[in-house]
RNA sequence: GCCCCCAUAGCUCAACGGAUAGAGUACUUGUCUUCGGAACAAGGGAUGUGGGUUCGAUUCCUGCUGGGGGCACCA
C-alpha cells in the first residue's frame, strides 16, 4: 500500500495545481537515474515549466527533489525518510509484504495442466502447470480465494488407442503404438473404435480391467511429478464425468444452438462470429466429443465451486477451438461464459528435433528434471527452480525455444541466480545474528552509496508488481522484477561491506533483510524453492 | 483458400504510447589478503519492410515479406 500512497500523493499534488487533463500518468521511469516517479503531465498540458516551478517550491510529501527533464517530463526523487520508512515496513510485514486486497473476496478457479491418463507427462505439460499454479498464487496474494483444478481426459479415442495396445500385450509406449495401428491398420482402427464405445458404456469386462488399472497407474505417476513440482490441486475432474452432462446439454439445445449435419450434432460457429468455425459436439456414433465434454465441464466446475472467474490455461493450438466452444457456451449459460477467461501459452519448442506423443518421441518431465539436476550438483530444489524460471521469465503466450544441448540455463538470467542471491543474503543475516546484531532497527543511512540506494529504490515497488501481475495475468513481471532486484543486490554486495564497524552497517543490514524478505516472497509466488544455502 | 498468433543484438528473452530500446548468453578485457566467484565491472552489437495516426510508435491502424497454429466427427 505504500506504493499507491506515494503515487497518489503525487497525483493529488498535481490535481491541487488545478490540472484537469486526464490523459497523463505517474509512473516509474525506465531508468533509476531519472527518478523514482515521473509524469508526462507537462507534455500533455504544455505547461511543464509552470507545473515544475510550483512543485519545485513545495514538493509533495515524501519527495525530496523534483526535476524537469527531457521533452518535459517531471521527475520525482523520494526522500531518505521515505526509504527508511519503507525498509521498516518491509521488515515489519515480513512474509506478508506484497500482499494486496486488489481482488479481495473474489472466487477464482484456475484449471491447468490437464494431462491425459495413458499418455506420458512430458515437458509440454510443464508449461500449463507452472504458469497455472503461479497465476493461482498471484491471485491469492491479491486477496482472492483460489481453487486449482485439473481436468483430465480419461475417455476418448486416445485412451482407446492405448487400451487396445495394452490388450495386444504392449505395455510400453502403448499410446504411440495404438495411434500408429489406428492410422495404418484398418482392422485395428475398427477395434479401437469399438473399444472407445466399450469404455464409455463399460460393457466389456476385460476392457474395464485394463482401463481401470491403466488409469490408476497413470494417475499415480502424475502425483509423483506434482509433488516434485509443488503443485496441489483442489479438485480433479474427468472427461468421463462430464460426457453425459455435456451430451445432455447439447441435445437440449438442438435446433436453437446446435444442428444436425451428416449424422453428427454440430455448432455452426460461422453464424455467431466472423472468425469462428463449425465444430462437432456429438459425433455420428452418438458419443460426445471434447467440445460437448467441455460444456459439461464448465457446468460441473461451477456446481463444485461457484466462481466469479474461471481461468483456463491451455496451449495456443486450441485457442480458436476454445473461442468456438465458449461462444456455444454463451448461448446456453451466458453468465458462465462471461466469467470464463482462456489463457493460452506457447509451447516448448525444441531447437533441434521434434517431440510428439503420437510417435512416442517424447521427453518426459522427469527426464528433464533429472538432467538439470545433473548440472546443479544433484540439487532438486535448484533444478526445479531453474526449470520454472525458464518458463516464467517470458510472456506466457510466446513459445519457448529450448536447446536440448544447452538445456536449462543455470547462470546469469536464471532461477539459480535468484536462489543464490537469497542464499547469500541469508548467510549474511545468519552471521549478523551470531554477532549479536539487532535485525529489527533500521539504522542511519546518511551517506549511502549509489549501490545501496538502488536496492532500496527497487524494494518498495514489490507490491505494485504483484498487483500488476494479477491485473494482466503476467507472471513474467514478477520474474523480471526479481532478476533486476537481485542484480542490484549482487552489485551492492560486491561493493559494500555490510558487517563492519561503520555507522552505515545497521542500515545496510536492514537492506539485506528487506531484500531477503522480498526475494523470498517473490520466489514463493513463482513456486521457486528458496533454499537457505546451496 | 479462410481465420488466429508471432517477428527486437550472433543466440534466448524484456520494455504499463514516452527520455540514451534493457537483460542474459556468446566474444574481448578487468575484479579475489574483505560478509558465499553459481558473483561483480567494462566494451562492441538490435526494433523484418512500406505507409498512416500522434507532440512522441518496438508498442496503435494498414499493405507486403517471413515463421507458427487452427479450420467436422482427435484432445
Amino acid at each position: 500500500m505504500i506504493k499507491e500512497e506515494i503515487r497518489k500523493v503525487i497525483e493529488n499534488a498535481l490535481k491541487e495545481l488545478g490540472i484537469t487533463e486526464t490523459g497523463f500518468v505517474v509512473e516509474h521511469p525506465a531508468d533509476l537515474k531519472m527518478g523514482d516517479y515521473s509524469t508526462n503531465v507537462g507534455i500533455k498540458t504544455g505547461k511543464a515549466r509552470e507545473i515544475y516551478a510550483h512543485l519545485a517550491v513545495s514538493p509533495p510529501s515524501g519527495v525530496e527533489r523534483v526535476e524537469l527533464a527531457g521533452p518535459g517530463f517531471i521527475n520525482f526523487y523520494l526522500s531518505k525518510e521515505f526509504f527508511k520508512k519503507s525498509l521498516k515496513k518491509i521488515i515489519d510485514e515480513g512474509e506478508n509484504f506484497g500482499k494486496s486486497e486488489y481482488i479481495k473476496g473474489t472466487k477464482i478457479m484456475v484449471e491447468h495442466t490437464d494431462p491425459n491418463p495413458f499418455k506420458e507427462f512430458h515437458i509440454g505439460h510443464l508449461m500449463p502447470n507452472v504458469i497455472g499454479s503461479t497465476l493461482a498464487r498471484i491471485f491469492e496474494w491479491n486477496g482472492a480465494e483460489v481453487k486449482q483444478v485439473n481436468y483430465q481426459g480419461d475417455v476418448g479415442l486416445h485412451v482407446a488407442k492405448a487400451v487396445w495396445a495394452i490388450r495386444e500385450g504392449k505395455k510400453d509406449n502403448a499410446y504411440a503404438l495404438g495411434h500408429k495401428a489406428y492410422e495404418e491398420d484398418q482392422r485395428a482402427k475398427k477395434e479401437i473404435e469399438d473399444i472407445n464405445k466399450e469404455i464409455y458404456d463399460k460393457s466389456d469386462e476385460e476392457i474395464n480391467k485394463i482401463y481401470e488399472e491403466g488409469k490408476k497407474k497413470s494417475l499415480e505417476s502424475f502425483e509423483v511429478i506434482y509433488k516434485r513440482l509443488g503443485t496441489k490441486f483442489d479438485y480433479y475432474f474427468f472427461e468421463s464425468e462430464t460426457g453425459e452432462a455435456g451430451k445432455k446439454i447439447v441435445q437440449e439445445n438442438i435446433g436453437r444452438v446446435f444442428e444436425e449435419s451428416d449424422g453428427a450434432i454440430v455448432f455452426k460457429g460461422e453464424k455467431f462470429g466472423p472468425s469462428l468455425h463449425t465444430r462437432v459436439f456429438i459425433n455420428s456414433q452418438g458419443l460426445p466429443t471434447y467440445e460437448a465434454k467441455d460444456l459439461g465441464n464448465a457446468k460441473n466446475k461451477y456446481d463444485h465451486y461457484p466462481y466469479d472467474l474461471s481461468v483456463v490455461v491451455t496451449s495456443n493450438e486450441i485457442k480458436e477451438y476454445f473461442r468456438v466452444m465458449l461462444t456455444a457456451l454463451s448461448q446456453i449459460y451466458p453468465e458462465l461464459a462471461k466469467k470464463t477467461k482462456h489463457l493460452s501459452h506457447g509451447i516448448l519448442r525444441l531447437l533441434t528435433g521434434k517431440m510428439s506423443s503420437r510417435t512416442g518421441n517424447v521427453i518426459t518431465a522427469e527426464a528433464l528434471i533429472e538432467e538439470v539436476k545433473g548440472k546443479v550438483k544433484g540439487d532438486e530444489q535448484v533444478a526445479i527452480g531453474a526449470i520454472k524460471y525458464m518458463i516464467l521469465r517470458q510472456a506466457i503466450g510466446n513459445d519457448i525455444v529450448f536447446d536440448l544441448e544447452k538445456s536449462v540455463s543455470i547462470e546469469g538470467d536464471s532461477g539459480v541466480y535468484l536462489q543464490y542471491a537469497y542464499a547469500r543474503a541469508n548467510s549474511l543475516l545468519k552471521k549478523a545474528d551470531s554477532q549479536g546484531r539487532t535485525l529489527l532497527e533500521v539504522g542511519q543511512g546518511s551517506t549511502l552509496s549509489r549501490e545501496t540506494h538502488e536496492v532500496e529504490k527497487l524494494l518498495h515497488r514489490f507490491p505494485e508488481i504483484v498487483e500488476r501481475a494479477a491485473k494482466e495475468y503476467a507472471p513474467n513481471y514478477i520474474t523480471t522484477y526479481l532478476t533486476e532486484l537481485s542484480s542490484s543486490f549482487n552489485n551492492f554486495y560486491a561493493n559494500e561491506q555490510v558487517l563492519n564497524d561503520s555507522s552505515e552497517s545497521a542500515y545496510r543490514l536492514a537492506i539485506v533483510q528487506a531484500f531477503s524478505i522480498v526475494i523470498k516472497n517473490g520466489l514463493t509466488i513463482l513456486g521457486i524453492p528458496t533454499p537457505l544455502s546451496m
